[in-house]
Formats: structure tokens, sequence, C-alpha cells
DNA sequence: CGTTGGATTGGCT
DNA sequence: GCCAATCCAACGC
């Protein structure tokens, strides 16, 4: 389990550790869901691409929030993207969960997404939502003690083995690289579609 | 109160 | 490669 203090510090620093990471679910019937983090986003307060850019709203509270909460946010009204907040109290910064490796209750993962393929399961922010059966519900739920998701240390990824390069999917601050993945993953999302 | 476009995905060309 | 699906937060009037 990773402490409160892992996730005090700022995103940038929190998002290429959160890599290699194990995301753990636990269903209400007991079953359990687990997977590797192997891409991840930073987002900060003075970031134009950030919802805590413009300040604290009611969609945005979370964030502003305690580190070691999530912050779920539905979009392009049909998908949920999952945040760890991190950095102090009241800073509105976190790290998106772009996309993870199957690790248990990949059937599960399968039925609920609809799909077979293991690299389709998690591989993309409103995919990974889907498959670890989160939504509305789970935001703001803390990570740290939590019964229904944690992070547990898995085994972090060393520098070398972590590139990074340009958010996908944004249209401002686009020069800031602050994309995380494990290189080679084919668990990755696939990024933007121009090559 | 009306408009706009989004931290996406999947299906079709 | 292109675009519809489908909701709603943020912003302008």
């Amino acid at each position: 389990m990773l402490p409160r203090s892992f996730y005090r510090r700022p995103s940038l620093e929190v998002a290429p550790d959160l890599l290699g990471r194990t995301l753990v679910r636990t269903l209400q019937d007991g079953t359990r869901l687990a997977a590797r983090i192997v891409e991840t986003e930073a987002y900060r307060e003075d970031d134009p691409a950030s919802h805590s850019f413009r300040g604290r709203t009611a969609r945005t509270e979370v964030m502003f929030g305690p580190p070691g909460h999530l912050y779920v946010y539905f979009t392009y009204g049909m998908h949920f993207c999952v945040n760890v907040v991190t950095g102090p109290d009241g800073e509105g910064s976190a790290v998106l969960l772009r996309a993870a490796e199957p690790l248990e209750g990949v059937e599960w993962m399968a039925a609920a997404r609809g799909v077979a393929d293991p690299r389709l399961l998690c591989s993309g922010p409103g995919r990974l939502s889907q498959a670890m059966a989160i939504a509305r519900e789970q935001n703001g739920i803390d990570v740290v003690a939590g019964r229904e998701l944690r992070i547990e240390r898995g085994l972090p990824v060393a520098p070398g083995e972590v590139v990074h390069g340009p958010r996908v999917g944004i249209s401002v601050a686009v020069e800031r690289p602050w994309r995380f993945v494990v290189a080679g993953s084919r668990f990755a999302s696939r990024g933007p579609r121009k090559g």
C-alpha cells in the first residue's frame, strides 16, 4: 500500500512513479479486479489543459482536496476518466490513469467491456474506467486505505524504462510532455490518431 | 438561458 | 482517416 505522502508530491513526480503499480478494485460481491498501471498523465493548477486551471468548481472540488483520493469525471457524453489527486490539500493537481495491464478478474473485465482481447480492456482512460467498474459513484473515494479501490506498491518502473511525450486529446499546453508510458508496453493506449 | 466543445471510443469508409 | 454518439460543465449574454 502506498502511503498518503506518496501522493502529496507534485503530479509530475507521481505520474511516472505510478507506473508499474497495481490498481485493485473489490466489487460489492467480493470479485477482485487488478491491473498494472502502464500509462499516466500529469495535470496541475497552472496548466491550461487541467480542469483545475479555472479554479474550484463543483466538478473539480475533489481535485483540490487531500491527495490519494480519486477524481472521476464524465466526458464526451459516455465515458468516465479516473485520476488520482496529488499535491497538498488545497492544490488542484492530479494524475490521469490512461492505461493498464489486466492481472486479475480478466473475465469480468471482458464481460463488462464486451470484448475478449486483453489488450483492449484497459488501454485508454474510458476503457480502464469501464473495465475496473469506476464511475460517478467512485468520485472522491480514498485509495490509500480504501476497501473498494486501492493502489498497491507493485514493482516500480525504472526511469530508463519510462518514455514520455505529449498528452493525448488536449488542445492547449500541447508542448508539455506530461504523458508517461512504460516503454514497449503492449497495454498502453494507442494515443492520438496522428502518428 | 443558449451555446460550445470536450483529458474518448468504436464503427464505417 | 473520419465522424457520430450523448451528456453536461463552463462560459457568454
